[in-house]
DNA sequence: GTAAAATAAGTCGCATGCTACTTATTAGAA
DNA sequence: TTCTAATAAGTAGCATGCGACTTATTTTAC
């Protein structure tokens, strides 16, 4: 089979999961992934555009899910005072208190989805897709 | 990095490309796809509930995605007469014309993707896609 | 200093993914 | 045989992906 379908056919096989499984949360898998690296990167002054870049996604894409996840109270956001251009992304009370949960349901699919694959191996694979991933966009 | 955020990554970029590759014919890769999968399947009788599991999909993805395809004028249904439950699919004239340019228009993008890659390392690649797709599956 | 170019973000319309619920048809049990 | 189970497909409502177009702000060129 082609890659084109491989990968399709695992990546919605993995959204398909983690969906349900944070469903419990009321939450996505989008939005869970993003509420993580918003927590990873507390320290940071994290923008729109940041997140447009580190997820590779076209702006409409972030605009919509960033306002799902404020309309939810997940989020805030702020317009940067030092250029208006720039929309300010941080995570609220609500949202800071569900990244323990999220990061453990991630862990524990993660640890499914690599049942039978060496520390090697995963480090292996994981530059194979890399390479995918730079051949497509370069 | 998680499997989860490098396959999402990979995977959107892949239908991005796709997309705008098969745009020239008025085609989503999507349906490029399922017209390649048809045309190779000319000789069976092609219901949907065939192609939701070829492709892992859910009936009412699969449903919503023959619905757009039938409305250009591209595939034809028609309920089984030996069992009025199943829809049988098939290609018109049109979609059948179309199916050497999607064909050549994939390879051409897979090769781009597999850019270093020798046969070898593209077999090993895909065994570890399918494990992690049984991982999840099972 | 001002006009034009660049940049970030918003909005519209559509494709494709899902769950949950409904409908039509067939198979199976009584 | 008739009533119930199972099965295929349809529909509604929502999330997330895109391209194309618009708006607001800042930078650059003159």
């Amino acid at each position: 089979m082609h890659f084109g379908r491989l990968i399709k056919t695992l990546n919605t096989a993995i959204e398909r999961d983690i969906n349900r499984q944070l469903a419990k949360f009321d939450l996505t898998g989008t939005q869970g992934i993003i509420i993580g690296f918003l927590r990873h990167n507390q320290d940071k002054e994290i923008c729109q555009k940041n997140l447009e870049q580190e997820f590779a996604l076209s702006h409409p894409t972030m605009s919509s899910i960033l306002t799902r996840m404020e309309n939810k109270g997940l989020i805030g956001t702020a317009p940067l005072p030092k250029d208006k251009r720039y929309k300010k992304v941080f995570l609220t009370e609500k949202g800071l208190a569900l990244d323990k949960e999220i990061a453990n349901s991630i862990d524990i699919f993660e640890e499914k989805m690599c049942t039978g694959l060496s520390e090697e191996q995963q480090i292996q694979i994981k530059s194979y897709l890399n390479l995918l991933i730079k051949n497509i966009t370069d």
